[in-house]
DNA sequence: CGTGGGGTTGATACAGTTCAAGATACGTGG
DNA sequence: CCACGTATCTTGAACTGTATCAACCCCACG
C-alpha cells in the first residue's frame, strides 16, 4: 500500500482517533485491491470476511430477491460499507459491485471486531460511522416513498450539480442505465422524465445535463433538507 | 418509575453491560411517561432532547414532505428510537407518534452522550443497537422495492402469525388504516389485496385474519430470510 | 333511532414497467 | 479514416400496479 493511501485511511473519522498500534495491526492484516469495473465484491447471504472501504472509484450496493433486483445506493470515496454486518457477524443483507475501476481496502472482519473490543476510541468512531450510514439510508427511503420518479430525478440533478461545483451542469460518471437504477426507475422512464424536465429548466445532451433555469427546476423539485441532506 | 420497569430497562442489551453508577445517573435524569393514543412524540427537523424507548404500547415512525406522508416503521416494546439523531446531535429525520396508549422512557440526550463518552461498554452496546436498527431499515427498504403490495401483505401475515404463536391466525392490534400505511398502500388497496389473497389460503374477518392454507400462502409470498428476518 | 367513522366496492386516472422497434453514439478492424 | 457491428439511448404502444374519488354498507355509540 502506498504511503499516501495509508495516510488517507488513517485520517478517516473512523480511524483517526484510534490507538496507533491498533491501527497498524488493522492495516497490517488488510489488502488494498485494484479491481476492474463490474467486479462483484460481496454477495447478500454470505457471512462477512472483510470490512470494505472504497478508496477510489464507485461501488453500487444492490439487492436481489426472486429474480428482481434493486439498487440501494451508490458509494463514492472514501466510504466504508457493510460495517453493520461485520460488527454483528451476521450475513450481508445486500450485495456490492464496482461500477468503475476502483481501489478497495479490505480489512479482515475479525481484526475489526478485535480492535472494536480493545479500543474504546475506535468503538466510538464506529458509532459515528453507523449513525451516518443509518441516517443516509433513511434519506434514501424517504426519497423513494415521498417522491415520484421525476421529482427524484430533479432533486438528483440539483444536488449533483452542487457537488460538481455549481456551474449549472452535471456530467454523468456512469451510464444512464446505472443512473436509472440508482433513481429507482427503468431506463425508458429516465429518458422520458428527462424530456419532461425540458419544460422545467433542464436540457439533457448525452452524458451532460445542463440547467437552463435553476429557479424553475428548484420550484419543480421541491427540495427538502430532510431528504437531500 | 416502578421497580419492575427499572429492571426491564437495565436488562436491555443497550444497558446491561454498562457501569452501574453510569446507568443510575442515566435513569435518574429520565422520565417514564404514560401517553394516550395518537400522541406526537417527536417531529422531524427538531433537534433531539431525549432518547426514547418504547416500554409498552406501539409507536409509529413516519415522515412528511410537502403534504405527503409515509409510514417508515412500527415499533413494539422494548425498542429504542432516534438513537442515531441523539448520538450525532443532529435533527430528527422522522417523526414519531403513539398508535395505542403507551409508556415511553425518555432519557435526556445530553446524559446519553455523556455516558457514551465515559462508558466504553455502553459505547459498544450502542454500536450493537445501531447496527440492528440499520439492518432493520435495510429490510424495510428491500421489502418496498422488491415486492408488490400483495406480496408485502402476504409476508406480513406469515411473520405476524409466527409472532402470535403460529396458531394459523393473526389478530390486528391496530386498525386496518394503520396497517395499510405500515404496508405502504392505500386502505382501499389493502382491502382489495386481502380479498385477492382469498385464492391463496387467507380469509379475513374483521380484525382477525385466518390462514386456511399455509402452503399456498407461502408459495405465493415467496418469503426471503434476507428481507423478513 | 340517527349519526359518523371505519371498511368495502366500483369507476377512473396516473405512475411506472415491459416489449418491440428505431435512432444514435462508439470502439474496432480493415 | 471510414465502415461496420455492437452498445446505449430514445420513442411508441400496451399493460400492471396503485392511487384517487365517490358511493355505499355496516356497526358502534350517543
Amino acid at each position: 500500500m502506498r504511503e499516501s493511501d495509508f495516510d488517507v485511511v488513517r485520517q478517516l473519522p473512523l480511524f483517526c482517533d484510534m490507538d496507533r498500534a491498533h491501527f497498524d495491526a488493522l492495516l497490517a492484516a488488510a489488502h488494498l485491491q485494484r479491481l476492474p469495473k463490474s467486479t462483484n465484491l460481496i454477495h447478500e447471504g454470505d457471512l462477512p470476511d472483510f470490512l470494505h472501504i472504497v478508496v477510489e472509484g464507485a461501488v453500487e450496493l444492490f439487492a436481489e430477491s426472486h429474480g428482481r433486483e434493486t439498487t440501494i445506493d451508490i458509494l463514492r470515496p472514501v466510504t466504508t460499507f457493510i460495517l453493520a454486518a461485520v460488527i454483528r457477524d451476521e450475513v450481508y443483507l445486500k450485495s456490492a459491485r464496482t461500477l468503475t475501476q476502483s481501489r478497495i481496502l479490505m480489512i479482515p472482519a475479525k481484526a475489526v471486531r478485535d480492535a472494536f473490543g480493545r479500543d474504546a476510541a475506535f468503538a466510538r468512531a464506529i458509532v459515528g460511522e453507523l449513525a451516518i450510514r443509518y441516517r443516509s439510508i433513511v434519506r434514501v427511503l424517504k426519497d423513494h416513498k415521498l417522491r415520484t420518479g421525476v421529482e427524484r430525478l430533479a432533486n438528483w440533478i440539483l444536488t449533483s450539480e452542487q457537488e460538481q461545483g455549481g456551474r449549472g451542469r452535471v456530467v454523468l460518471s456512469y451510464d444512464k442505465r446505472t443512473l436509472s437504477a440508482r433513481l429507482g426507475m427503468s431506463p425508458e422512464h429516465l429518458s422520458r422524465n428527462l424530456t419532461h424536465l425540458a419544460q422545467n429548466g433542464v436540457v439533457g445532451n448525452g452524458r451532460e445535463i445542463v440547467i437552463t433555469d435553476r429557479g424553475a427546476l428548484q420550484r419543480y423539485a421541491k427540495a427538502d433538507p430532510l431528504i437531500d441532506g
